[in-house]
DNA sequence: TATAAATCGATAATAATTTATCGATTACGG
DNA sequence: CCGTAATCGATAAATTATTATCGATTTATA
């Protein structure tokens, strides 16, 4: 009987984490370096060199040698199996303004496994136009095409007033995942994973930090 | 002597959930109610309402009443003062490409304490451009600029390849905290703070809970 | 006016996350 | 070929964050 290693699982923070190692490692592996240690991407990335073994110790396969530290290319591979880069999500955008468009025109989104197939929006302006090679559909033919194509991923970059409408047409018709960058909270039900992008989230944080800074001044 | 509460420092995590409350709270006065209860909160933003009680009480002065809950208007103030909305920062944009003009006609900023006062880029195409209202200077006026108005917060909307330059720009003109949307990791002095926003960290949370969700079926 | 239901704040318990410590291993320089 | 320094992984300790419990309080209502 094969015993397997029960694997821990990886906490948010971990998997926050990972990406910023990716880009760290695959930016070192250009520059011609083929090992890395814990230490030195701690340093670097003002982390703690055991959190950084943590969190790589669940996404390599592959441990790190004393003195050398971790293969590189090993390292970049492990992280993106994890994170399923390799495996590729397709999926929807709704709302092609200002914000839309910039994501669709986004092509760092590939290198981290995502996959625009599809646009949509009820503006006729749009309607039929391509952006960046992702064709703008009308807004009717969501559920459809999700449906069709077996999509399980949705982003939403409409005004807040109906952001929910879009989020409820979304999960009905088989979205499983939604990508929420409107300023509102969606209800949606238990089974469908919502990621919000709140900028005014981001921005209180880096607003408090500044005030501390400042104060110890 | 008057003895001063050591007030309980508020956690990222709970500063980061004080926006989605401000939000949600707004909204329920708009529609016209007046009280709100920790456990109503919870449920509709899917927390634990013992979550919501303790971070209500880091930035509310009154109490909640039992059996009424949070006078609205009051906790609403309270976030307000907190995340300190009130006294806005004002920032600087540098990178007035797609992402970096999205931004910039933005409304939502200044229900958040954030007031762009002027854009920075090289491309000739944008420079003496105004962009809801926000003018676009040429790069080379970012340090004058900054240092005259004694700015604190920049906001780095430029490809990753010269991101870390205007950041170090950014720092020695005086910058504090910068918010950074290129896909860099950013090398500053310790004193300067730096808030990532990294859409390809959530991408990677919400893959996760993708196929979370999607194994357990 | 007494009772029931909802809610609060405080405190305690649990869980998650980060950081410290330490013995073992390995490359490298003398 | 040996000692030194860097690094690792594992385990333990400390810290931080979340959740549960409980007595007290207040409103609404019978």
């Amino acid at each position: 009987m094969i015993e397997v290693k029960a694997d821990a699982v990886a906490s948010k923070a971990t998997i926050s984490r990972l990406p910023v190692y990716l880009r760290f490692l695959r930016d070192k592996l250009k520059a011609g370096d083929e090992n890395v240690s814990s230490t030195a991407i701690a340093e670097e990335l003002r982390l703690n060199p055991v959190q950084v073994r943590k969190d790589l110790a669940l996404v390599s396969s592959e441990s790190g040698k004393p003195k050398l530290g971790f293969r590189l290319k090993e390292l970049i591979e492990g992280i993106e199996n994890f994170l399923g880069i390799c495996n590729t999500h397709d999926a929807v955008l709704c709302g092609v303004g200002s914000l839309g468009s910039t994501l669709l025109k986004y092509e760092g989104f590939k290198n981290y496994g995502l996959n625009i197939v599809a646009a949509f929006d009820t503006n006729s302006a749009v309607i039929g136009k391509k952006i960046n090679g992702i064709s703008v559909f009308a807004y009717d033919a969501l559920p459809k095409t999700v449906k069709r194509l077996n999509i399980k991923m949705g982003i939403i970059t409409v005004p807040k007033s109906v952001a929910q409408n879009v989020a409820d047409n979304m999960a009905q018709s088989g979205i499983m995942a939604i990508w929420n960058f409107a300023p509102v909270h969606l209800s949606l039900p238990e089974e469908v994973a919502v990621k919000y992008e709140d900028l005014a989230a981001s921005l209180a944080l880096l607003g408090k930090k500044l005030e501390d800074t400042l104060r110890k001044e």
